[in-house]
DNA sequence: ATCCTCCCCTAC
DNA sequence: TAAGGTAGGGGAGGAT
């Protein structure tokens, strides 16, 4: 296999140093287990103090190195050293500080205790600014860093010289936090030293509350062995824990099938062979770009780590199995020494979520029922919102007393002086101790509408897996659960897809479109950046079961083995997975699998083949859309300071483009200035989430998305040289090239971009004919560097929901009702992006032969892919999907029992008419007189470089809009157009088929030219109007003239706005599906459409609302204006100006709220400072609540 | 040419 | 015994 050089060079995560190896190596890993407890600990011992590259490197090394590259075109900063020593010890975030102490006794047996509290205050101190120093320099330069404090003192002027203005004041804030620590230190000391004491004192009635005995027993098979775990006490069971940690640890290590791997050559086969040039891509003379690599957690892939899909039978029915054509199976894996599944690599007490803080309690009667703190003791171990002094006189004035116990979250406290009363703490246990109980998938229950709004609550993922119902989840009357014979198969099928999540994610949550606020400067040059995030769900898994974080691990549906504890209570433990044969679907794994085969989506029995002791742990759906959002949001941060625009491509993945002019690097070249930006928006990344990424920088998107995964994972690269970088690239490893058409290329013996070269001004037609003449301009301008696809969320063109495995028709529930169950789901989804849409199409797949198993578990098996599709009338109502589909199920005349899986597409999708286009904005649309294809516009908008200039006016001018679609559409046609299914439940479809509206479309074939309005956006003047409604200064003048104000208030915000501006408002949900009420009605009326519809065939009505553009430009700017010209603000100013960014908290705009933030900090008139600091403070707690981290005001300017 | 329909292919 | 979806790009071939 090719890439050998730079394989050895990255051999990294467990490798076993050759030196003085094992006993530096086993105190690394020590350390890194001690630091995984989640506890004060003194520095680490110096292993090589002289080690030049724990110091980190300075922007001045950064420069020579730089400059020595003058031929070359690349730099990769990487010292050897890095991938030897010191790796495990700068692995540890430096989230560290914020970890709970706790039962100090124990921790004695794993570090040296503090003496005292101070000592444990000043580690805290010591060690938060060693942290972020360390992980700042490690980050930044790609150097690890052992070192001790006295380097890093030294360091500091460098640092900070070198560094961003914000990293110094996100320290010092954090700097801030501490000291407040070791002021309280004095007043708390008491109280802190009895907190050293293990304690057992929880009555029988809190117990069960407070399963945590449970779940620290869990994870010990020894323990469970004695059945009497209740009668250990918590002490001895961390006592236990941290022992066996340490004999995990030694185990780990001794096994070590790691290192073997690392040293040994690949034997993976080379028809995954990856990058042939990459074999000369340590040489630095040689190389293209420049590498940031800071950990040492791998070396890079050499091969696509990804599962052939040529399992797909469906698909493929000649192909290998990805087995023959990975080769994978004579990996050599040890036999001896395999980490035991049960055993615990830490106590119970590192399975915390360390980027949380918590706060520990005990709960006692209270007598006095204001005092219902009294009996309890807290101890806040890091920083909480509110803060910790908050906290404490909350705490104090409601009768705090003594002992300390389970670990919650704040909002325990601030949620229980709220209500007046002691609320029992189960619900804000932290996350991983109710992990503990049952590791199983927490789903967003559909990642689609109101759920998945609501599904950043925590604590409503925490009680999805309380209220497990009891029902038997595999079986269904002794059967398998299939469509057939459980009506409900096809939502919790849904809610537990990880393909529908990541399927659906990237138009579910498209990105704002803010930025862009200013054309770009003159001399500015474009560069795109690909931030994409390692082993996603892998890493978020990790962050939940930390004590997995040496091991091999996958994400999956977790086989669990059910256990009973002492009382009888059944939880549920991770299964040793003696299963070889399960073809439960890995959906991705960490880096540590990947050295032993294990791909991404490959089925669990084959990965347990290649690796026995893989762990396999629960998706957690919820947390990927969180972390998600916060990735998202920092990107939008660092791109709006560039002028530039973010394109989340996928809940992991996202393109940044930016326009750097010489002021924005003034000093330093170029690619110093994007290397350190690569690395300041990592570092924002992993000091946000916990997780690490992969950067690539390039002159556009192919070249990012290149550079990233030539140095994934973990590290950055900046193309500097596009020829060099390409030069002899797989033609496979473009984008868009997959396995069939890299196929189809090799045959004429194409295979790298060379061979392309080769064929000079002849490419296009050589390749034309081999691939067609689209794929084939692609592919050679690729290989040349270029890439013009925008970056920009994309308008969505279709939508739909298909179902494609357990799908046997052997029960009660038909075809038909399967059908109806996708219906719902559409329209489900259409709801909650508010489109319809007027074109059906039904696909689906029939075995090829239905007697034969499939090699997966109720999969689909080998299968004919089939589709017909028919107009229907606009709209979104699920009773014209049914009816249309069954009727389009009919003419594809496929037997009931040879089917596999269906779906229903719906396209030529209209947004709804809401979101800052009154309908009297309308009609001035309609009075333009100019002449121009919204088409046109559309187009221009998704093409940066033509129409840079064009930023000023974000909101689509309506001159620009096409006059003769638009002047066809008088406004009654529009209200009927939109009032036509909206209130499907109330007023079923018929009518709307009016033969007004159908010949009064236009020609034909316009169905690229409508914009799609984003969901739920808030616009300011649908805001105004509220607060002018409920101010009294101006009436309801919608129909549903039976609301009082009050009752109006009571409603959520977004129908409030909805009945303020006179939309139509539904109160009940349209989707719900009621068989025998609506089912004569909807047949009744599906025929009268029908027929319309047929009638109406080519005469499709276009409707014109159009999306605003530029949330900035319609909601911000104005509120600017409106809080400057309204000097005197009264309470409902005020508040309008609350509701509004409560909003957008909610919408996820944070970037927003920080303009409008800083907008009235610098306010001179009656917005003032107590108004400013009301309003940030609502923002605080608006996203601790829903989004579950504080934001850190200073960081932010705020 | 340019459209439409029914696929196939690809990336997450 | 598990949760093999979703959405965009585009080719082939036919209708205009
Ligand atoms: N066949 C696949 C591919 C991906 N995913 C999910 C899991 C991944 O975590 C996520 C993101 O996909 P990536 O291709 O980015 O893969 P990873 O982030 O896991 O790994 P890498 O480090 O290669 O980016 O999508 C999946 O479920 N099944
Ligand atoms: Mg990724």
């Amino acid at each position: 296999m090719r890439g050998s050089t730079r394989k050895s060079s990255g051999r990294g995560f467990d490798s076993v140093p050759a030196d003085d190896g094992f006993r530096n190596y086993m105190s690394r890993k020590i350390e890194l287990q001690r630091k995984q407890f989640g506890l004060v600990l003194p520095p680490p011992p110096q292993l090589h103090p002289e080690d030049r590259s724990s110091l980190g490197v300075s922007n001045e090394d950064l420069q020579r190195e730089q400059t020595t590259d003058a031929n070359g075109s690349c730099v990769d900063v990487r010292p050897e050293s890095q991938f030897a020593e010191g790796s495990s010890i700068d692995n540890v975030p430096p989230t560290q500080t914020k970890k709970l102490v706790r039962f100090h006794k124990n921790l004695e047996r794993v570090c040296p205790a503090p003496t005292s509290v101070s000592d444990v205050l000043e580690n805290l101190k010591q060690r938060h600014s060693k942290a972020h120093k360390s992980s700042l320099r490690k980050r930044k330069f790609g150097k690890m860093s052992s070192s001790h404090e006295k380097q890093l003192h030294n360091d500091d002027s460098a640092a900070n010289d070198g560094e961003s203005q914000s990293h110094s004041s996100s320290f010092s804030s954090m700097r801030g936090i501490l000291d407040k620590l070791q002021k309280r230190h004095d007043s708390y000391s008491l109280r802190r030293k009895r907190t050293a004491e293990p304690v057992l004192e929880i009555s029988e009635d809190d117990w069960s509350v407070f399963p945590q005995k449970n779940s620290g027993l869990r994870l010990d098979p020894e323990r469970l062995d004695f059945g009497d775990g209740l009668e250990l006490d918590e002490s001895m069971m961390s006592h236990c824990h941290a022992e066996l940690a340490g004999k995990t640890i030694q185990r780990i290590a001794d096994a070590s099938p790691l290192t073997q791997l690392m040293d040994s050559p690949s034997s993976l086969d080379d028809s995954f062979t990856y990058r042939s040039k990459e074999a000369d891509s340590n040489n630095d003379a040689d190389a293209d770009c420049v590498v940031v690599k800071s950990t040492s957690t791998a070396n890079s892939q050499q091969h696509r780590n990804e599962y052939s899909s040529e399992k797909y039978e469906g698909f493929e029915p000649n192909s290998p199995t990805y087995l023959q054509s990975g080769g994978s199976l004579d990996v050599d894996v040890p036999e001896s020494g395999e980490i035991e599944r049960h055993s615990c690599m830490g106590s119970y007490e590192n399975k915390r979520n360390p980027a949380e803080t918590s706060t520990s309690v005990i709960p006692k009667r209270s007598i006095r029922p204001d005092l219902f703190f009294s009996g309890i003791v807290v101890l806040v171990n890091g920083h909480t919102n509110p803060d910790a002094t908050t906290l404490m006189r909350l705490l104090h004035k409601h009768g705090e007393a003594a002992k300390p116990t389970p670990v919650c979250r704040p909002e325990w406290i601030t949620e229980s002086v709220e209500k007046g009363a002691l609320l029992p703490f189960g619900d804000y246990l932290l996350q991983d101790v109710m992990d503990a109980k049952a590791p199983r998938t927490k789903s967003l229950k559909s990642f689609f509408g109101a759920d998945a709004a609501s599904a950043h609550s925590e604590a409503d993922a925490d009680r999805c897996i309380e209220t497990d119902p009891s029902k038997s989840t595999y079986h269904i009357n002794g059967l398998v659960r299939t469509v057939g014979n459980d009506p409900n198969f096809l939502e919790s099928y849904f809610s537990n897809s990880r393909l529908s999540y990541i399927g659906s994610f990237k138009q579910r949550v498209k990105a704002v479109e803010a930025a862009g606020t200013r054309p770009p400067k003159a001399g500015s040059q474009r560069f795109v950046l690909l931030v994409d995030l390692d082993c996603f769900f892998a890493s978020v898994a990790l962050k939940n079961f930390p004590q997995y974080r040496n091991a091999p691990v996958a994400v999956g549906h977790s086989p669990t083995v059910d256990l009973k504890n002492a009382d009888g209570i059944q939880i549920k433990v991770p299964s040793p997975s003696k299963v070889t044969n399960s073809s439960s679907e890995l959906s991705t794994c960490n880096y540590i699998a990947r050295k032993f085969g294990v791909k991404k989506g490959m089925f669990l029995g084959d990965a347990i083949k290649l690796c026995p002791q893989l762990v396999v742990l629960p998706y957690d759906f919820p947390q990927y859309e969180s972390v998600s959002g916060i990735v998202a949001e920092k990107l939008h941060f660092f791109a709006d300071q560039f002028n530039g625009f973010v394109e989340q491509v996928s809940c992991d993945e996202s393109y940044i483009e930016i326009n750097v002019s010489p002021q924005d690097h003034t000093g330093q070249p170029l690619d110093n200035f994007l290397r350190s930006l690569a690395e300041r928006i990592r570092l924002a990344i992993f000091e946000a989430t916990d997780c690490t990424a992969s950067v690539g920088v390039g002159r556009n998107k192919l070249l990012a998305k290149l550079a990233a995964d030539k140095v994934k994972p973990d590290a950055s690269c900046v193309v500097k040289d596009w020829q060099d970088f390409l030069d002899g690239l797989a033609l496979r490893d473009l984008h868009g090239i997959g396995r069939k058409i890299e196929r189809k290329l090799t045959a004429h013996s194409l295979c790298t971009v060379n061979d392309i070269w080769e064929l000079g001004g002849d490419a296009e037609r050589v390749v034309g004919e081999i691939v067609g003449p689209a794929i084939a301009q692609k592919i050679v301008q690729f290989c040349n560097g270029k890439d013009d696809r925008p970056v920009r969320p994309q308008l969505r063109k279709t939508i739909g929901a298909e179902c494609n495995y357990g799908v046997r028709f052997d029960g009660l529930y038909g075809p038909d009702y399967m059908i109806k169950g996708l219906a719902d789901e559409v329209e489900k989804r259409m709801t909650t992006v508010s489109v319809r849409g007027s074109k059906l199409t039904l696909k689906i797949m029939k075995s090829k032969d239905p007697t034969k198993m499939p090699e997966k578990f109720l999969g689909h098996g080998r299968c004919e892919n089939v589709s017909k599709s028919t107009d229907i009338p606009l709209t979104r109502n699920c009773e014209v999907f049914c009816s249309a589909a069954l009727k389009l199920y009919e003419k594809l005349g496929v037997d009931k029992e040879s089917i596999r899986g269906m779906g229903l597409v719906v396209s030529s999708l209209e947004s709804d008419a809401e979101d800052g286009s009154s309908p009297s904005k309308l009609s001035s649309w309609l009075k333009s007189d100019q002449k121009k294809s919204l088409v046109e516009e559309v187009k221009g908008r998704n093409s940066p470089l033509e129409h840079q200039n064009d930023f000023e006016s974000n909101v689509p001018r309506y001159s620009q809009l096409d006059q003769d679609v638009l002047t066809e559409l008088p406004e009654d046609i529009l209200k009927e157009v939109k009032s036509m299914y909206g209130k499907s439940a109330e007023s079923p479809p018929r009518r709307a088929t009016a033969p007004s509206i159908h010949s009064s479309r236009p020609k034909q074939g316009r169905k690229v030219e409508k914009t799609i309005s984003i969901p739920g956006q808030a616009s300011v003047k649908r805001m105004l109007k509220l607060a002018m409604v409920k101010s009294g200064k101006d009436k309801l003048e919608c129909n549903n003239d039976e609301f009082t104000l009050s009752q109006l208030d009571c409603l959520p915000l977004e129908t409030q706005l909805q009945i303020a501006n006179g939309d139509d408002v539904t109160l009940k949900s349209a989707a719900t599906f009621r068989p025998s009420s609506r089912r004569s009605i909807a047949t009744n009326n599906i025929d009268g459409l029908e027929s319309n519809s047929v009638d109406n065939h080519n005469n499709k009505s276009t409707c014109l609302f159009q999306k605003s553009r530029g949330f900035y430009y319609q909601n911000i700017q104005p509120l600017q204006r409106f809080i400057k010209s309204n000097s005197h603000p009264d309470y409902h100013d005020i508040k309008l100006v609350l509701d509004f960014l409560t909003v957008c908290v909610e919408e996820h705009r944070l970037e927003d709220v920080i303009v409008l933030l800083r907008s009235i900090k610098s306010m001179q008139n009656g917005w003032d400072v107590a108004c400013y600091e009301h309003m940030r403070e609502h923002v605080v707690r608006g996203v601790y609540r829903s989004r579950g981290y504080s934001i850190d005001t200073v960081w932010l300017g705020l």
